[in-house]
DNA sequence: GTGAAAGCGCTAACAA
DNA sequence: TTGTTAGCGCTTTCAC
């Protein structure tokens, strides 16, 4: 726990010249210098980036808020962004809202108390509003990620959702299927309400009649997934393939599928969105809208570090990243 | 960006008063302490917790350091340090070795000048211990996780690998498996050496000769695993299961399987350590020892708190979490 | 090329 | 019950 202090008493100058050496500005005589780093070695010193950034009012500390931690879409944006911003010398924080604004909230307040320099939000649906405008009122620099907020504007990396949606229905409706359900996720997120929309396009496109019955408002999780498709399967006529909400969606609709004997793909197909991490390798009845969520991470870091240095335009930005489809199945990609 | 200066002003008292209602120390007459909320209330105010730990030495912020956050067992790891450390008051900070040395090297420099109050540390192997000396050296508390590393002593949160292998190798050779490869995951790594000891122990004790040309050294990735499986398919015979070093391995080996048009297990087994997350529940031909990740973490920090807040015993405290025995094809569970 | 003084936002210790 | 003083470890500013 060697100060500035200490070291400056060692090597005989002021605490001024060590923080000269340190940070390797103004102009220090080499000699000096030598003395300064030898100090600093034998007493182990490692400045306190706390008391630097109170008084430089920078912490180059940045801030992660992700809504599901377990899911392997935010662990790869998460490298993502901790690679780029390491590389940028700033440090990252994670945080886990858990898909609950109420988690999100105590996450806010504690973001204005630890004075980071800029936050990656991604929101856990259109109520983060509030929150957004908190961070903004406080000056705090951020970035929305993965879904849009209406009713505030923000530099942003999104995918394209609508497209996504199409893109596997239009694969669906190719191989002749026609009844499809849509577990369609929370119709407060943005990216929910985008893939719902891509699905009535798709099957207004293709003449196919909309069937309410086959439309179901699920969560983002596991459960949710395997309930919705027990209570599909419950019914006399089920469709013949399944858009999922997202991945972890996707898996609860297979488990409840598995549980009745189903044989998947060939008795009900499944289509989603995002990629399941290193294990998507296992799954050739798969068919997904994987998005590039390394991308997310390293793109919203240099948009927030382009915000927090001035860098860059000052209009803000809205970063659109292309989805790939991915046919687990025929081992096909083709990028969009 | 009100100060505590600019709240006192407002409420009319001294920042000292301000100080004392924020934290709920000495006594405040209740007719200011409303003065001084509603001040802070006005001014939007938030303490800065840097400015605080300067003078109080304290940061309540705990770090947990882990070795590949696209893992799900650390990823459920960290939601359960995550918990536990909120649930006390502390924030708690990721970062991600990647299994790297020099990675972790530089992840505990920015540790000595970042002023958390102790760590939670999944060591990269044996190496690791210079860098857990050095933060002894500067007394950051800390808590080894997962894996032990020879030469220091520690409050650590292990699991039982040796347990978990011999009850694999068990369950194969009831099965009648005598030609058991083991891909054996790095020596340097503690768990990877038990894991290979209890492959060994469990064919001396069922009087299966040792193979070494059965025996790969892997590391804890997924392509290692592949690579492994490829060579060993490469051979003129080869084993009838696999003992595959981690959960990602096991994938690799899977994959390699695949592309080779083995049906699993019919004519291959695999087993494994540690569970695929929410996935895997997709698995019915892996069978696996799966530790409690989540209890991982929120013992590691309550080990650590009890460290830091000297409660507890002064005696190093090992805590040993039983691996427990899934076979996903069965869908029996036995805890040990 | 180097140092002294002041202050970042906060709290411990003492005084009133 | 409240305020004053000093100082946490560092950097900014200005002087030498």
């Amino acid at each position: 726990m060697a100060t500035i202090v200490d070291v400056a008493r060692k090597a005989q100058v002021s605490p001024m010249t060590v923080s000269r050496v340190i940070n390797g500005t103004g102009t220090v005589k080499e000699e000096t210098r030598k003395r300064v780093i030898e100090a600093m070695e034998e007493l182990h010193y490692y400045p306190d980036y706390n008391a630097r950034g109170l008084v430089k009012k920078k912490t180059n500390l940045l801030y992660l808020l992700m809504t599901d931690i377990t899911n392997p879409f935010f662990t790869t944006l998460a490298r993502g962004a901790e690679d780029q911003a390491n590389r940028h010398g700033y440090r990252l924080l994670f945080g886990n809202s858990d898909e609950s604004l109420d988690k999100e909230k105590e996450y806010v307040e504690m973001l204005l108390s630890t004075k980071v320099d800029g936050v990656l939000f991604a929101p856990s649906g259109d109520d983060s509003l509030k929150h957004l405008q908190t961070l903004r009122k406080h000056n705090i620099p951020f970035v929305i990620l993965d879904r849009y907020v209406p009713g505030i504007e923000s530099d942003q990396v999104l995918g394209d959702n609508l497209l996504g949606a199409r893109l596997l229905m239009e694969h669906l409706i190719q191989q002749g299927h026609r009844s499809i359900a849509c577990l369609c996720g929370p119709q407060h997120i943005s990216t929910a309400r985008d893939r719902l929309k891509g699905y009535r396009e798709s099957l207004l496109l293709n003449g196919i009649p909309y069937d309410s019955a086959l439309v179901m408002e699920t969560d983002y999780k596991l459960e949710s997934g395997r309930f919705a498709m027990e209570t599909l399967l419950s019914r006399e006529s089920y469709p013949s393939a399944i858009l999922a909400a997202n991945n972890l969606v996707a898996i609860g609709v297979i488990q409840a599928l598995q549980r009745r004997g189903f044989s998947i793909p060939e008795q009900m197909r499944v289509v989603t969105f995002d990629d399941l991490g290193p294990l998507s390798i296992l799954h050739p009845f798969l068919t997904i809208v994987s998005q590039p969520a390394y991308d997310f991470g390293s793109m919203g870091v240099q948009l927030l570090l382009d915000r927090i240095h001035g860098t860059g335009p000052k209009e803000w930005r809205t970063i659109v990243l292309p989805p790939q489809f991915i046919d687990h199945q025929s081992s096909e990609k083709r990028g969009y």
